[in-house]
DNA sequence: TCGATTCATCAAGAAACATTGATCAGTTGT
DNA sequence: ACAACTGATCAATGTTTCTTGATGAATCGA
């Protein structure tokens, strides 16, 4: 029982390692705001935030290795999305990170 | 006015990266965890976290730089805190990235 | 005042990350 | 089949971040 708390705990704290590590660069988030309005080819976003296309396929992987986006390939284009589940899962890690987990002794 | 908002768009961007680079290690989430459940110093942490002293200094102060917590001198010990309005912000921002703000020229 | 305690800071080295240009593989139109 | 295009990957380099041990400042009790 302890060991199972213990390892769900290690598991939320390196999901949420992973995620805030993913998150922790500008051209990422920059990525994150165009992907919001819908998906979109890498060479939309070259355009969009004028920069390499080798750097950009570092950065897009980095996200999709965190597991924040996917991607679909269709013809000579792959286009990539967020992805819904992770970003629920994000927002519950910031909720879990952000309220008291005490296991109270005290009458709440 | 696109300037007013652009410079907004590029301070929750800063922010967020801030935030999340904070974020972003193992250690630092360990001790957001310790402090949700109230202000610890220093040696408690050490304690806690079994590690060194000048590393756990060194993790506090990127915590504080980018704000998350804050530190209260007393006596010979520093007392280190959540700061809610910080987490609030974070919330903020992991809704900033997760929902679409999309100018829609379509009804809502 | 002296020694012990708490903590920050520094310098040096190690490790992780980011950037760049080049190359390669798959797809498409001719 | 060929040329043009999209995008991944690789190698080399530069940059940032992390760790460690040492030093120093402030506080406290004796």
């Amino acid at each position: 029982m302890y060991v199972l708390m213990a390892t769900a705990v290690a598991r939320d704290r390196d999901k949420a390692v992973r995620f805030f590590h993913a998150l922790s660069d500008e051209t990422r988030i920059r990525i994150m705001e165009r992907l919001r309005d819908g998906e979109q080819c890498v060479c939309d976003l070259t355009e969009a935030l004028k920069t390499g296309q080798s750097r950009l396929s570092f950065h897009l992987r980095v996200l999709k290795d965190a597991g924040l986006v996917t991607d679909r390939p269709e013809g000579r284009w792959i286009y990539y999305s967020l992805n819904p589940n992770a970003l629920r899962e994000l927002e519950d890690l910031v909720s879990w990170l952000t309220e008291s987990h005490a296991a109270s002794v005290r009458r709440c």
